[in-house]
This record gives structure tokens, C-alpha cells and sequence, in this order.
RNA sequence: GGAGAGAUGGCAGAGUGGUCGAAUGCGGCGGUCUCGAAAACCGUUUUUCGCCUAUCGGCGGAACGGGGGUUCGAAUCCCCCUCUCUCCGCCA
């Protein structure tokens, strides 16, 4: 969410930014800035009344101490209307910061300068493709008739454990996933990541933090005995660490990297696109998170891209990044970059990462704090994260992307961490 | 699942109705001493909201797990909730 500093500073340009994303601020903002200045009115009037309550207070406890009981109880028939007026007052002032509350939750994130107006994923913007578009032939095998010719992954026996969407993986398909996921976590930790290994349950006041609680309730599995949930993504727990913290300036930036299973229900939804591992219920995500200085969060998202950017190179996998435009932004984001490998037999491309810069947005709901050195105010942090990266569609492009006559080829860089260079 | 104990500042830990935002210790920061460091000594060290102020800053409110109550006055008394720990049971 917005400050509401932020919005009372700036509320021409946070109406003007938000066009971009489609939004239409101006009403909510003009209410907004009307709750805070009755808000503040209050709190004033309170306050005030409070210091003369107090005040009275502590002479009644002289009184008492000096033994002038009368003169006490004079006092305290003085304070009796006093008490009456806070009361009124301070009972109006909650329901006013509610309302204020839920207005300004209602606002989205502002989009970076860079971001380009636009609708949908066709206004998003190309930033730059790399690695070659294989050539392969006609009788080319989707994924998903590739992993039954190998018996690599088993979605049926999947429905038979759990349900559509939670597949099994066997033999070959299963090292692979390990082995992505070792080479995602120290690439990660190569480039100056700490490797955390998180809860995939969390509780209500995470999935608050991180803004899934209360909209999106809907997406996450819920563990209703306990009230946990099943994380959608390692995002969750490992920001939530920094929940109600104030960090010393000099320990950032944080970089935290985590592989966990990310755990989705997404109704809905049928057809070619979801097909495979192009969409699940359960998969396996390794994932960056970074708590940035306000002043360097860009230069944060920049070593995120180029890192990411250099795993699905290193994966021989075409990519290409993409700035999404303001109507396909999250509500949450400032800047978010897609990555998107190429899938030969479906013949498109399938997003595997997105890489985003939240500013400060999900750190005020976090509550999460620097002090620069010497500083007595504190500021919000920016965090940021990305997918560094998602397994399904990797392992989709691999499979379609590096068939041959023989079997699949397995990336050169996989190899020492699968044992073996072709599946088949 | 059963029984009990507890929740106070970065940590440890005191405080059972009246200058308590909170003793003390540790840690952190600044300084004295030192060529430098350690030790010692001195000082400083929660967060948040509002008002005033060009700024430095000043004044005031709130917060001792969360919510409610009693009272002129609550960290302290009462009620509800949440969480944590210990022992037993079960168990990878």
C-alpha cells in the first residue's frame, strides 16, 4: 500500500501515474485526503483533552500522597465530563482510520517511469531476446506426449494420489527436477544469495504481509484446522522475514534465495495452454528475494535480470524479456520484467520467471525498516523478487526444444548435477 | 491429546494501582585514555501519531502479546482471545 505521505504529497502525480495502469484515482484520493484531514483533527482534539486528563491525574496523586482528600475529590468531579468528551471522541476515530484504510488499499502500486501505458500482454514491450529458435522437425512432440514416451512424468497417477495438476515425476523426470533446482540454488549462491530453506505453511499475519490475505484468499490452499496455508511461492515466507523489522541500512541489500514447491489453486481455465506442466497445482520454484535501499532498489533489479537472463542462457534455452506495460502489471508492482523461454513443439513462448520491483509498497503493509547510520527517523525498504526460476516450463521448453531421434538431450550445464546427458 | 507455566525495550531480566517509557546487566553507538587496540571510565541507545517550526528543534498523545473492562489514574486488578515454553502421550 501507499503512505499516506505519499499520497498527500504527491496526489496530482499519483493520479497521473496511475493512468498508466488504467486506474482512476482521482475520486478515491479526493476522499482519501478528506478522511486523513478529519483523521488528524481528531487525533488533535484527543490529544489535547488527554494532556489535561493527565495532568489532573497526577495532581490527584499528590493529593492523595499529602493527605487532601477533599481537594482529590474536588478533582475528580472535574474530570468526569472530561472523560466522557474523550470517550465520544476517540470512538470516532477508528471507524475514520477503517475507512481510510480500506481507500487507500484500493490504490495500486505506481508504476515506474519506464513503464508504457497499454491494456494487455499485446502493449507489453520487448526488451531483448537472446539464444536461437531451434529448428525441429514436423513429428516435433509436445511435452506432454514426450514424458509418457520416456515415462519421465505421470499425471494420471497423480489424479490417483491428489488430483489434476499435481503430477508425479519418475526416474529421470524426478533427477531432473533435482537437479534444477541445485543448479538454480548455486548459481544463486554464486552470485551472492543466502540460501534459505522456509516453512511452506504460513499463517494468517504472513499471508497478510505479502498482500495474498484477505483479496486473494481464493488462490491459496488453506489448512482450515490450523489456519495455515500452502505458500504459492517462496516470496511469501522469505519476505515475511522481515515483517515488523527495522534493518541497519548497512546490511543491505539482503539477497535471499529459496527453493521451495509453490502450491496454487487457480479454478478455471482449460485447453492447449494449461496443458502439461504448462500450468499446475503443485510445482517447484526456486526463488530471489531482495530488501533494497529506497535509493538503489534499480540497481537491485538490474543484477536480478542480468542473473536470471544468465540461467536460461547457460540452459541453451531462446528467451526473451519483456516490460510489461501498465495494464499488465501486478497491483502490487513497479516494474516487472517477464522472461519467457520458447517451447518448439507448442510453438510459443512460456513465461518461466518475472522478476519485480515492489518500491515500497509491500513494505508498508510489512512494516519492514532501515535506519541509515546515525539516522534517528526510519524509511521503507524496496523489496523485490523474481523467479530464478520456475521448473515446470523449464523443463517443458528442454523436453520439446532438445528432442532428438535418440531421446532428449540434456543442457551441458545440467549434466554434472543429473549423471547422465540424455534421456531416452 | 492431557497437565502446568509464561508473554515487558536488540537480548537477558526487575517491576502487583500514582512523575514507569519502564531499574539493572549485556549488546550497540559516541567519547576519554592509548602509537593503536583491549580493559576501565563517562555519555548515549524503543517505536509511533499529532501540533508548532524555513531548518535545527520544541511541545503533546499512544504503545509493556492482542481486544475489552474497573479506576481520577493500569505494565500492575478483572474478562476474552492468541501465541510460546515445560512435562506426559504419540511420532519422522
Amino acid at each position: 500500500m501507499l503512505t499516506i505521505n505519499q499520497i498527500r504529497e504527491n496526489s496530482d502525480f499519483i493520479i497521473e501515474r496511475l493512468k498508466v495502469k488504467n486506474f482512476k484515482a482521482d475520486e478515491i484520493i479526493d476522499r482519501i485526503i478528506q478522511l486523513d484531514t478529519s483523521r488528524r483533527e481528531i487525533q488533535a482534539k484527543t490529544d489535547s483533552m488527554q494532556n489535561e486528563m493527565n495532568r489532573i491525574s497526577k495532581e490527584i496523586g499528590s493529593m492523595m500522597k499529602e493527605g487532601r482528600k477533599d481537594e482529590a475529590e474536588a478533582a475528580k468531579q472535574k474530570t468526569y465530563s472530561l472523560k466522557e468528551e474523550i470517550k465520544i471522541l476517540s470512538e470516532k476515530i477508528g471507524p475514520v482510520e477503517n475507512d481510510l484504510r480500506t481507500e487507500i488499499i484500493k490504490l495500486p502500486n505506481l508504476p515506474h517511469e519506464s513503464v508504457a501505458p497499454g491494456k494487455s500482454a499485446e502493449d507489453n514491450v520487448l526488451v531483448r531476446q537472446g539464444g536461437t529458435i531451434p529448428e525441429v522437425s514436423d513429428k516435433a512432440l509436445p511435452h506432454w506426449d514426450l514424458i509418457k514416451k520416456y515415462d519421465i512424468i505421470d499425471f494420471d497417477l497423480g489424479i490417483k494420489l491428489t488430483g489434476a495438476g499435481f503430477p508425479v515425476y519418475l526416474g529421470k523426470g524426478a533427477k531432473l527436477q533435482r537437479a534444477l533446482i541445485s543448479f538454480f540454488l548455486d548459481e544463486g549462491v554464486k552470485a551472492g544469495y543466502k540460501e534459505v530453506m522456509p516453512p511452506i505453511m504460513v499463517n494468517e499475519d504472513s499471508g497478510f504481509g505479502t498482500g495474498q490475505l484477505p483479496d486473494k484468499e481464493g488462490q491459496m490452499y488453506h489448512a482450515t484446522l490450523d489456519n495455515f496455508y500452502l505458500i504459492p511461492t517462496a516470496e511469501v515466507p522469505v519476505t515475511n522475514i522481515y515483517r515488523d523489522v527495522i534493518l541497519n541500512a548497512d546490511v543491505l541489500p539482503v539477497k535471499n534465495i529459496a527453493y521451495t514447491p509453490c502450491f496454487r489453486r487457480e479454478a478455471g481455465s482449460w485447453g492447449a495452454h494449461v496443458r502439461g506442466l504448462n500450468r499446475l497445482h503443485q510445482f517447484d520454484k526456486v526463488e530471489i528475494v531482495r530488501i533494497a535501499h529506497p535509493d538503489r532498489s534499480y540497481e537491485s533489479f538490474e543484477e536480478m535480470v542480468t542473473h536470471v537472463e544468465s540461467l536460461v542462457a547457460r540452459l541453451d534455452l531462446p528467451y526473451r524479456i519483456i516490460r510489461l506495460c501498465g495494464g499488465d502489471m501486478s497491483f502490487t508492482s513497479s516494474l516487472t520484467y517477464d522472461f519467457e523461454v520458447w517451447s518448439a513443439a507448442q510453438k510459443r513462448w512460456l513465461e518461466v520467471s518475472s522478476v519485480s520491483n515492489f518500491e515500497s509498497f509491500q513494505a508498508n503493509r510489512l512494516k519492514c525498516r532501515f535506519k541509515d547510520k546515525g539516522d534517528k527517523q526510519t524509511r521503507l525498504v524496496h523489496t523485490l523478487n523474481g523467479s530464478a526460476l520456475a521448473l515446470p516450463r523449464i523443463v517443458a521448453a528442454i523436453l520439446e526444444n532438445n528432442q532428438t531421434e535418440e531421446g532428449i538431450k540434456v543442457p551441458e550445464v545440467l549434466i554434472p548435477y543429473t549423471g547422465f546427458d540424455m534421456i531416452s
